[in-house]
RNA sequence: GUGGGAGUAGCUCAACUGGCAGAGCACCGGACUGUGGCUCCGGACGUUGUGGGUUCGAUUCCCAUCUCCCACCCCA
């Protein structure tokens, strides 16, 4: 049996109603705050991704699919091509190739499937769908705002809320620019070279590796240390500070709560000023339900002119994941279900269905080799409200039986008018 | 990539220290030839994830492999 590979899934229904209920939300929600949708390829040169992503991450080291494409003749290499683990730098390098700054102020979103190889888990697929927005312009449309990142960030909030997502939690830090990081980064180093070697192995290996992530640490016994160590706030110059200042003065203002966490890094390397992340509990280990961040050197970094930016990724996945833990399974029900009795009836169903699916009425239908009892079996096995019936009595008569499934009356409706009868009567409910 | 747990009917799970692979739900049919839900009766259900090995005999023990789950790493 050939099966879906490993960290991919099928999503059947009636799990695929849940994602649709998302997307449609999410639409709503960036259509109020005038943002358009944008569909970036799949699949870009490796070097983007390299680039941009940085070259010392674990997606760029060791999680992308990346493989050689064919060239167009013996002589030529053909290029190197990945999937893309995320979609930002695909939506900065349209910015750049179709000179979307002669737009102002760009506020895009996307939807759709992200690819990274990792070790599959509950929240974490191979093939993973992100629901993501980037605000990104030239300094002179406002990209570099302050009220941009609040914007942004009162979405989101917004979003979940709108959603159903009870109890989410938002995370805010700034990393500052990169002349803050490299300070604070050698600032860590120093304090860290004095009580590394009473931490555990993962901390003394990070230490060497990456120092910010010490921060992520859970064994008890170092937070102590963990908590004398530098925090970044102090080394943020003051443009930065008073731009950070000013996102959490917008956010008060308009009442989304925050909290503040000094330990919270994004581990992308564009990243710069404010950083952020949506947590919700009953996911696991996989708590991040949503993270994103600015990031004002990147269109430079990948040879466009200076384009600061905003934007936020949505694990779908775990989004739906939390939704199921609340609510329950909605279930697309027919309004009507006609049940064709006996040979030559299923044309004159068509018919019937037909009209009243012009009618904006949800029809399921039947098939003239069932007998009765199967017909009226299946509707309410489906949850159908009323059953029609469509059989050689009622074809002769002018009148079709008429069944409610949950009260179990029924009536002979005329087929003059019929269709307006039922609209009605399935309106009424 | 590392560590641990688990894979048995469509689903949820049984099967003692190795001895004929089972139940509930779901499915199909009948009781009831054009009237569902309730009830009763019957039916079909499986290379026990896959491939090796040990054994008279393996769902059970061993090895390998695949997949899922939990955690690490990291991220959404």
């Amino acid at each position: 049996m050939i099966r879906a590979v490993r960290g991919t899934r099928d999503l059947l229904p009636p799990e695929t109603a849940l994602w649709n209920y998302v997307e449609t939300m999410v639409r709503e929600v960036f259509r109020v705050y005038n943002f358009q949708e944008i569909r970036t390829p799949i699949f870009e040169e490796t070097q983007l991704f390299a680039r941009s992503v940085g070259e010392e991450t674990d997606i760029v080291s060791k999680e992308m699919y990346t493989w050689e494409d064919r060239g167009r003749t013996a002589s030529d290499k053909g290029q190197s091509l990945t999937l893309r683990p995320e979609n930002t730098a695909g939506v900065v390098r349209a910015y750049i190739e179709h000179k979307l700054w002669d737009r102002g102020l760009n506020k895009l979103y996307y939807i759709g499937p992200q690819f990274r190889r990792e070790r599959p888990q509950k929240g974490r697929y191979r093939q993973f769908y992100q629901i993501g927005a980037e605000v990104i312009g030239p300094p002179t449309a406002g990209s570099e705002s302050p009220a941009r990142d609040a914007e942004l960030l009162e979405l989101l909030a917004t979003l979940l809320d709108r959603l159903g997502i009870a109890d989410w939690c938002l995370q805010l830090n700034s990393v500052g620019c990169p002349n803050d990081r490299a300070a604070y980064n050698e600032a860590l180093r120093k304090a860290l070279e004095p009580v590394v070697s009473n931490m555990c192995v993962d901390c003394q290996r990070r230490a060497v590796t990456n120092p910010l992530r010490v921060f992520d640490c859970k064994v008890p016994e170092d937070q102590p240390i963990i908590d004398k160590l530098p925090r970044i706030s102090h080394y943020l110059d003051e443009p930065c500070r008073n731009h950070f200042d000013e996102v959490q003065q917008i956010l008060k203002a308009v009442g989304v709560p925050f909290t503040i966490n000094d330990r919270l890094v994004r581990g992308l390397d564009y990243y710069t000023r404010t950083a952020f992340e949506f947590t919700h509990g009953a996911l696991g280990a996989q708590n991040a339900i949503l993270g994103g961040g600015r990031y004002d050197g990147l269109s430079e970094s990948l040879g466009g002119p200076k384009a600061p930016g905003i934007g936020f990724a949505i694990g779908e996945d775990r989004l739906v994941l939390a939704l199921q833990q609340t609510a329950e399974s909605v279930q697309c029900k027919p309004d009507v279900y006609i049940a064709p009795l006996g040979a030559g009836m299923n044309a004159e169903a068509a018919k019937l269905a037909r009209e009243l699916r012009r009618q904006e009425v949800v029809v399921e239908l039947g098939d003239e080799t069932f007998r009765l009892k199967k017909s009226l079996e299946t509707a309410s096995k489906l949850g159908a409200r009323f059953a029609l019936i469509v059989g050689e009595n009622e074809v002769k008569s002018g009148a079709f039986a008429l069944k409610n499934l949950s009260t179990g009356d029924q009536v002979a409706v005329p087929r003059d008018g019929l269709t307006d009868e039922i609209r009605s009567r399935v309106q009424k409910l």
